[in-house]
RNA sequence: GCCUGUGUGGCGGAAUUGGUAGACGCGUUGGAUUCAAAAUCCAAUGUCCUUUGGACGUGGGGGUUCGACUCCCUCCACAGGCACCA
């Protein structure tokens, strides 16, 4: 395709941006100017080397958002930075030599230039990287206050292990059983791991969820289900036969009303009971082997994976009724939730009940629906649903939250148990056993336990001197940097092997942005005071209950250690659509990129060289896997950041997918000229940037400023409520306007001046470059950027006459046009006046006649 | 299985929140311009009916209303999230 350059895009883009920086147009200083700021932030990339389609839209939503707040009269802070510490850097380092520090920082150079070249409104002078020394230097103080509160601890636990990353995951890393990078089957390790205290903030963070009111409804939902509250009884029951020093038994329920129907004890395989009988019993051993932790935890494997039992032999006795209950081990039990024992109650519990048939257990229903007569009888389908207690002695009658009120009263009476809130959170572990990250300031002695790394010996740095031929953590294998002093009694110590988490780095970067040059501290008070919180949060949906549950915990847990004050870092949250893209197959199934297929005139896909035929597979997320990847510079470079810009925020609300077409960046390509054109070719004829609109102009001139004010009313709102979409079609809907115009007078002139010089300024936000240019043409001298937002003129944007639909019995009869003002009764003699409307009720009974002025007439007849 | 969404022309989508469904763009067709092409400009473009005109039409079915893409019930399809959580 051929491209025919209205105007030099690649000299005039460049132009601008250089302009923007070297006048530090979008900069702002830490303690901001005026009362009236906005903060604007996107979530911060990976620095994977090169820039993708995705980063485009993400950037360009919060770069409109920010020139379009600075214009109405914000001090806008909108900092860059790079979430560059990970495992990437380090299989990199693996695969090709490359030092991960070196692999980083390149790309970071990389993409830095790449994002330059989009035109973004970055105050460049706050970027940082995670991986900088200074930025790990003030986490490690932020570690340590953690660990001296508290908040950051040891301990010994299964830990989900990445056999091909060779590294810890979190639960919120781990997606349908498998690690969220690698992909591999996640095994169980016993490991002794960093962990930070999340679940202390569990009620917190769920409450807080109520106050933020601007987040997306579905990401407040996952979060909430995510913390998964729950309010229950803890309760132990006395073993009939102590054993290998248990005495009881503890479970946890969310039914305790349904005790009566209890008819065996569960543990899961993990219990510490479980544990010792497997000591000396070779059976339960191969049952927990076999049956327990053989099943994968995907999808599948749990909806297939029958329900299995062990009996232990051991029975405990039920606390209100004389009869005994059976200790079985089963798989279906998680030592993770409660206390990885249960009742079960096989009328109530879908499992509980799938077990009781397999082993021929009681099936006592205990809630019975409303009305049920006595004769309620299940089957294979557990009770779940609400009624009336049955078969329960003191509890027959009452409703089930009646029943679990008495239940909880009288185990506390008995002083066998007591009411209690279980958590699906489970604490944040926070160690990972690689090299490419932030290192944990702690050095262990034999004598002295956990040692901080005193401050003024902060940073702890990664030393440069590493090797990545074998797998694993290279800071484990390294001769010097691990083995140190202690600092409490100067023995022999060990210093930390283990960095940071990523999510750590992540979960503070929006403070330090606010002042991040600070040396003594990670961010001033008094400046996150002002900026935060940040006032529109930009992000993918994938950070649903990662990167956005963990800043909230850090803010507070931050508030807690006296950082700062701010409890809700992100006000208002917007979650935007993946990209979407054809993808192509060969006959072989393999993925092919975009570049290597052709359509040819018979509608046929062909291989580029091979000519084979290709198969169209869908339009399906943008990944390198399935090879649909667009990349962005070439845009940049053939059609211009104004047209890519364009692109990504007409064709698709913001919070919807978008499909990348090549028609479709086409066809912005066409407008960003058009625009060009239409100002440039009506320059000459234009008058004096000063002249005022006068009376003396055509009723066509007259039509263009009421749509000019009219689109501007309607355009301004639309960028507000993000329907940027929307916004669009108006701007073009101008344009279409202006290029039908003739001006006759010399009022007209100056009529399509207005009409030019507004399409120039609302349209800056979307094509900054095209605009500033075109504003410069148009004999301005200060930056568009700089500029006031353009405000509309209350008479002009008024319609004059209005068009009004008239129905007959709710169907369009026909149209009739009216002065703006009409009243009731003037709409109403014009609508059963109008030609159309009379002869159609000519043989009709006019019941009723519904107005609605200024906007329908509605006869109801017969 | 549970919890969220979404469903509108050939396609992406609009409808400022109950009041003229299909704005705007892409595509297609026709025309102008051109030696020709590209670019540009103009026009048409939901479906069906024999027309001046009419009927149908926002996933299906039902309801509320003078009036429903919009609200309610129900079913279907797709997408996302969670899931042996007691």
């Amino acid at each position: 395709m051929t491209i025919d350059n209205r105007y030099n895009i690649q000299s005039t883009e460049v132009k601008w941006q250089k302009l923007w920086a070297e006048h530090k147009v979008f900069s702002v200083p830490n303690t901001p100017r005026s009362d009236k700021t906005y903060y604007v932030l996107e979530m911060f990339p990976y620095p994977s080397g090169n820039m993708h389609v995705g980063h485009v839209r993400n950037y360009t939503i919060g770069d409109v958002i920010t020139r379009f707040k600075r214009n109405q009269g914000f001090e806008v802070l909108h900092p860059m930075g790079w979430d560059s510490a990970g495992l990437p850097a380090e299989n990199a380092a693996l695969d090709n030599g490359y030092h991960p520090r070196e692999w980083t920082y390149k790309n970071i150079d990389t993409m830095r230039a790449q994002f330059k070249r989009l035109g973004l409104s970055f105050d460049w002078d706050r970027e940082f990287a995670t991986s900088d020394v200074d930025y790990q230097k003030q986490q490690q103080r932020i570690f340590l206050s953690f660990y001296d509160k508290g908040i950051a601890y040891q301990k010994e636990s299964m830990v989900n292990w990445d056999p091909v990353d060779h590294c810890v995951l979190a639960n919120e890393e781990v997606e349908d059983g498998r690690g969220w990078r690698s992909g591999a089957l996640v095994e169980q390790k016993h490991l002794k791991q960093w962990f930070l205290k999340i679940t202390d903030y569990a009620d917190d963070l769920l409450d807080g969820l109520d106050t933020i009111e601007d987040w997306p409804e579905q990401v407040k939902i996952m979060q909430r289900h995510w913390i998964g509250k729950s309010k229950g009884l803890r309760m132990s029951f006395p073993l009939n036969e102590p054993t290998g020093g248990f005495d009881k038994i503890d479970i946890f329920t969310t039914r305790p009303d349904t005790i009566f129907g209890a008819s065996f004890i569960g543990l899961s395989s993990q219990h510490p009971l479980t544990q010792c009988l497997a000591k000396d019993n070779d059976k339960l051993c191969a049952f927990i082997s076999d049956e327990c932790e053989r099943g994968g935890t995907s999808e599948v494997a749990i909806e297939t994976a029958e329900k299995q039992g062990f009996d232990t032999g051991l029975t405990v006795p039920h606390p209100f009724e004389d009869r005994d209950l059976p200790v079985y081990v089963a798989n279906f039990i998680l030592m993770g939730y409660g206390t990885g024992a249960i009742f079960g109650v096989p009328a109530h519990d879908q499992r509980d009940l799938d077990f009781a048939r397999k082993y021929d257990l009681d099936v006592t229903p205990v809630v019975v629906p409303n009305g049920t007569d006595g004769d309620f009888v299940i089957e294979d389908e557990a009770y779940t649903g609400d009624g009336i207690l049955a078969n329960s002695d003191f509890l027959n009658g009452l409703n089930i939250t009646a029943a679990k009120a008495e239940i909880i009263k009288r185990i506390e009476a008995m002083e066998r148990g007591e009411a209690k809130t279980q958590y699906r959170l489970r604490d944040w572990g926070v160690s990972r056993q690689r090299y490419w990250g932030c290192p944990i300031p702690i050095i262990h002695c034999d004598d002295c336990g956990a040692v901080p790394v005193p401050d003024d010996q902060l940073p702890v740095t990664l030393p440069d001197d590493v090797e990545f031929e074998k797998p694993g953590n290279p800071l484990e294998r390294h001769p010097t940097w691990k083995n140190v002093k202690c600092p409490q009694c100067g023995q022999k110590a060990i210093r930390e092997t283990d960095t940071l988490a990523t999510f750590f780095d992540s979960s503070w970067y929006f403070a330090r942005f606010c002042d991040p040059k600070n040396d003594d501290t990670p961010f001033d008070k008094e400046m996150t005071n002002r900026w935060l919180p940040v006032d529109q949060y930009v992000g993918g949906i994938e950070h649903a209950v990662l990167h956005l549950l963990y800043a909230r915990f850090f803010s507070r847990a931050l508030k807690d250690c006296g950082y700062m004050d701010i409890e809700e870092p992100f006000k208002r949250l917007f979650t935007l659509g993946m990209i979407t893209h054809q993808s192509y197959r060969d006959a072989q199934g393999n993925w092919l990129f975009p570049e290597q297929v052709v359509k040819e005139d018979n509608d046929q896909w062909i291989h580029v060289e091979t000519k084979d035929p290709v198969k169209v597979s869908g339009v399906i997320k943008m990944s390198k896997s399935k090879k649909n990847v667009v990349n962005p510079t070439e845009i940049f470079e053939s059609y211009g950041a104004d047209a890519a810009r364009l692109f990504v925020m007409s064709d698709s609300p913001p919070e919807k997918e978008l499909e990348w077409s090549a028609a479709g960046i086409d066809g912005a390509w066409r407008f960003v000229n058009r625009i060009h054109r239409q100002v440039t070719e009506s320059l000459e004829q234009l008058p004096d940037k000063e002249a005022s609109v006068s009376d003396d102009i055509s009723d066509g001139a007259k039509d263009l400023r009421h749509l000019v004010h009219k689109t501007l009313k309607y355009y301004t709102g639309a960028i507000e409520r993000f329907h940027f979409n929307s916004a669009i079609a108006r701007l073009r809907e101008l344009s279409n306007a202006i290029g039908g115009f003739q001006p006759q007078t010399e009022g007209d002139y100056t009529a399509l001046r207005e009409a030019l010089e507004i399409m120039v300024r609302i349209a800056n936000p979307f094509m900054p470059h095209v605009t500033e240019e075109l504003w410069q043409a148009l004999g301005h001298e200060k930056y568009l950027a700089d500029m006031h937002w353009p405000k509309y003129d209350q008479d002009l944007a008024k319609d004059d006459e209005i068009t009004i639909a008239v129905q007959i019995n709710g169907k369009l009869r026909s149209k009739i046009t009216l002065a703006a003002d009409a009243d009731k009764a003037v709409t109403e003699q014009a609508a059963l006046n109008d030609d159309r409307i009379k002869t159609l009720l000519s043989d009709k009974d006019i019941k009723r006649v519904i107005v609605v002025p200024g906007k329908i007439v509605n006869v109801v007849a017969q």
